[in-house]
RNA sequence: GGGCCUCUAGCUCAGCUGGUAGAGCAGCGGACUUUUAAUCCGUAGGUCGUGGGUUCGAGCCCCACGGGGCCCA
């Protein structure tokens, strides 16, 4: 603890060192922030305050708005409100100026400033230092405009926090690379960036209220792990100083969410975040939300359910439907019973030949070849194959929300052997709008198959295969306490947000990862 | 990993077959007491992502690198 207080007065103290050596070239500097600056240096050495403590405000834009709407076009009150917003229109014409503040929810509210109700000092002060962007506050009547547009008319008003940087056009989108660095900005100008971030508010809180209501208990696992497992994918590793070991940040929560199982924990989930080392695209960010839960007693059918429930009720709960609207306009329909397939039923009717778990690898990478297909060769394997098929002639047109059961053995080392198909998993994937959204199991619990399929992973490994999982011993300890008969699932929570909008996933990433920008 | 598109003023974008860089908004100065992306007059603003190359001459053509997007694997 002294140690870690020691580092960071020493860090404070060198950050303190740069700022109090500021290298502005002035020249270097765009007009408009130099204008800005000057504004609010000017503010402040004629005694006034370009960044107040607090503004005497009263009353939330929306409020004033439903109080006022209902006056006659030009009709005024005496009751005097504050408020204040974001300035994103401004008129200064010459004794009676107009200003539009925004507030947080996008709510819009109109200022007016006259000559006569402020004096030629004020009026000037207005024109002189208010920009585009500065927060506002202002104090006055509530009246309505002679246009009709509920408005504050000022007797007094005080920058409530100067921007030194403009706006961009309002009228225009903002690029889409502006939109992710500067999502601050976003948010000013877009409403539908500001849109989704209450979307997903909402569907968190829904998913949170639907698993509470069932009994479930909510718990937060480790994130930096010193062996990463529950998932096939690459870890981020990172060096414990004190400790003198690398951790990893966790690729899946399941080995511990099983654990608390084993503790008697018997309907658990968990919402955090997975960090996986991995591409990112349209659908992938190396760090995303996932939703992980595990019912005692259940399995892959009962916890199958429980997902459709809860997607249902999160459309439900953030836009009053199951039958959303996306992005680009089209309806999607999440309501009703979901269609439920196998694997190897649906890939044996696609490709017009039975397929099944005893069918020769050889065969597979012939009918591989055939698709044109093109599998890793440090991961052939039966499962591995007929999943690559099965993707190509079967989930690729899957478009309606869909249940597809009973998974190769191989590619699933913590599920359970299916209760009369030999060769198989009770596991699904459920597939929403052609991609998978949630995945769910009768869960392995018996420890000594769980300990042979992972030396299974450990011998992939070794043929190269980088995303095997690997042994864990504490695990196994853990699992060998016994675990009760259970189903689990898991679900991404910016996926889920994907398949509810429409959009792309940095779009439902309020900050996602951007490469930074070398000069 | 591969292919295609893209990067120009604070923002959004034009810029033809290679010939000294443009608009709208915003900015600055001015007019205007009911404006709604006001209008009008005037004005400033650029190392065209970075680095090479071709050329008498490159925002434009070629190569490499970087950022962003889309498609494929």
């Amino acid at each position: 603890m002294v140690g870690a207080r020691g580092r960071s007065r020493t860090s404070a103290v060198r950050l303190l060192r740069v700022s109090e050596t500021p290298e502005i070239h002035e020249s270097d500097v765009p007009e408009q922030m130099r204008v800005r600056r000057e504004k609010r240096d000017r503010i402040i050495a004629d005694g006034g305050e370009a960044y107040p403590v607090s503004v005497d405000r009263t009353h939330e834009i929306a409020d004033v708005k439903a109080a006022y709407t209902g006056l006659e076009d030009g009709e005024e009150t005496q009751d005097v409100v504050g408020v204040a917003g974001r300035v994103v229109f401004i008129r200064n014409t010459g004794k009676l100026c107009f200003a539009s503040i925004q507030d947080g929810t996008g709510e819009r509210l109109q200022i007016m400033l006259s000559l006569a109700e402020v004096g030629e000092d004020s009026l000037a002060a207005f024109k002189a230092d208010v920009d585009l962007g500065d927060h506002l506050f202002a104090k006055g009547r509530a009246i309505k405009s002679r246009r009709g547009e509920v408005s504050v008319f000022a007797t007094e008003w005080a920058i409530a926090s100067k921007a030194l940087r403009p706006l961009p056009v309002l009228h225009k989108e903002l690029s889409e690379e502006s939109r992710v660095r500067q999502r601050y900005v976003d948010l000013i100008a877009r409403p539908l960036a500001r849109d989704t971030v209450r979307h997903r508010a909402t569907m968190v809180r829904s998913l949170r209220d639907s698993l509470h209501s069932r009994g479930f208990i909510e718990v937060e696992t480790p994130m930096l792990q010193t062996q990463p497992g529950g998932a096939a994918a690459r870890p981020f590793i990172t060096h414990m100083n004190a400790y003198d070991i690398d951790l990893y940040m966790r690729i899946a929560p399941e080995l511990f969410l099983k654990r608390a199982a084993v503790g008697g924990i018997e309907k658990v989930f968990e919402i955090n975040r997975n960090f996986r080392n991995e591409g990112a695209d349209s659908s992938h960010s190396p760090e995303f939300s996932m939703l992980e839960a595990y019912e005692a007693y259940g399995d892959y059918s009962t916890i199958g359910r429980l997902t459709q429930d809860l997607v249902q009720g999160a459309a439900q709960d953030v836009f009053g439907t199951q039958v959303v609207t996306l992005a680009d306009g089209t309806e999607y329909d999440l309501g009703g019973e979901w269609a439920h397939l196998t694997m190897y039923g649906s890939l044996s009717e696609a490709i017009g030949e039975e397929i099944t778990p005893t069918t020769p690898v050889e065969h597979l990478e012939m009918l591989c070849d055939k698709a044109g297909l093109k599998v890793d060769p440090k991961r052939v394997n039966h499962g591995k194959l007929v999943e690559e098929l099965w993707e190509h002639h079967v989930g690729d047109t899957l478009t309606a929300p869909t249940f597809v059961r009973d998974f190769p053995v191989e590619t699933s080392p913590l599920t359970r052997d299916h209760r009369s198909i030999d060769g198989i998993v009770e596991k699904w994937d459920l597939y929403v709008r052609g991609f998978e959204l949630a995945t769910g199991y009768s869960e392995l619990v018996d420890p000594v198959i769980q300990r042979e399929r992972f030396e299974q992973q450990a011998r992939m490994a070794a043929q190269g295969d980088d995303e095997a999982m690997r042994l864990d011993e504490d695990f196994l300890t853990a699992m060998e306490h016994a675990m009760p008969p259970s189903g689990g699932m898991g679900m991404g929570i910016d996926r889920l947000l994907m398949a509810l909008t429409g959009l792309g996933i940095r779009e439902t990433i309020l900050f996602p990862l951007v490469k930074p920008q070398e000069d």
